[in-house]
DNA sequence: GATTTTCCTGTTGACATTCTACAGGAGTGG
DNA sequence: CCACTCCTGTAGAATGTCAACAGGAAAATC
C-alpha cells in the first residue's frame, strides 16, 4: 500500500530536460534519461512513460526541436535540441525553482527577523 | 490563455504546511496562509482553494489534527496541530526535497567529474 | 544463422494535486 | 445598517506523473 509518491515534483522534469539539453547539445531521449540518472546516481529513476510525453510537450511548445538521426550505437534515434525560446524558458523555470527553494529554506528556519523595527 | 503554471510544485504544499505548524503550534488555515505569504514576501500566493483541501488531506492521513476554537480576532476558526506521525512525515518530505534539490543543483553544473580515469 | 541482449521510441489509463472561481457566515467599525 | 476584515469551505477543469505494456532494429553471443 502506501507507496510511491511522485519522484519528481510536477514541473521539475521540464527544467531537468532543458538543462540537460543545454549542456549536452542534441541528444536522444534515452541519452537524456541515462544522463540524468547518472548524475543522480541512485537517487532518481527516470520513467520512459514520463519522459517521452514530456519531450512531446516541450516540442509542442517550441522549447525544443527534434530530428531523426543515428545514435552512437547505430540505431535510429530522435535527437532533441534546445531552442532559443527553450533557453529562455529554462531561465524562467530555474528562477522559479530558486524562488521556491528560497522560500522553503526560509520557512524551515524558526523565525526570520520579522518586523525589525 | 497560456497563463499560470502552478505556483507550488506538487507535494510541496504539504511540506510547507507541516513545517509551519511545527514552528507555530496550533494555527488555523487562514493563519497558515498568512504566515507562509509573509515569509515568502511577494514571491508566493496561497490559494484558499488549494490550502483547505490540503488540510483535509493531511488530517485524513493522520499528519495533523484539528479542533474548533476562537481566533485572536474572536472568530470561529479551526486550529490545526501537527501530530507525531506528521513530524515523521515532515522529515521524510524534507529529505526528499533535499535529495531532489541536490540532484537539480548537480544537473545545473556543466560536468561533474565523470569517469575520473 | 538463430537466439538473446541492448538500445531506443512510444502509448494507455489511473491517480494525485493544484488552480480558478465561487459562496457564505460571523464579528467589527463607521 | 453597511462595508470590511476574518475565516471556512466546495466544484470543475487542467496538468503532469506513474506503472505497465508494446514493438522494432542493431549488436553480441552461441
Amino acid at each position: 500500500m502506501a507507496g510511491s509518491k511522485t519522484e519528481v515534483p510536477q514541473g521539475t522534469l521540464d527544467m531537468l530536460v532543458l538543462r540537460t539539453l543545454q549542456h549536452l547539445g542534441p541528444t536522444h531521449g534515452w541519452g537524456i534519461a541515462r544522463r540524468i540518472e547518472q548524475v543522480a546516481e541512485d537517487a532518481l529513476k527516470m520513467n520512459q512513460g514520463t519522459l517521452y510525453p514530456a519531450l512531446v510537450r516541450l516540442e509542442q511548445r517550441g522549447w525544443i526541436k527534434s530530428a531523426w538521426g543515428v545514435s552512437d550505437h547505430n540505431r535510429r534515434a530522435r535527437f532533441y535540441q534546445i531552442t532559443a525560446r527553450g533557453s529562455k524558458q529554462l531561465q524562467v523555470e530555474e528562477e522559479r525553482w530558486d524562488r521556491i527553494a528560497g522560500i522553503i529554506a526560509r520557512i524551515r528556519q524558526p523565525f526570520p527577523e520579522e518586523g525589525a523595527p
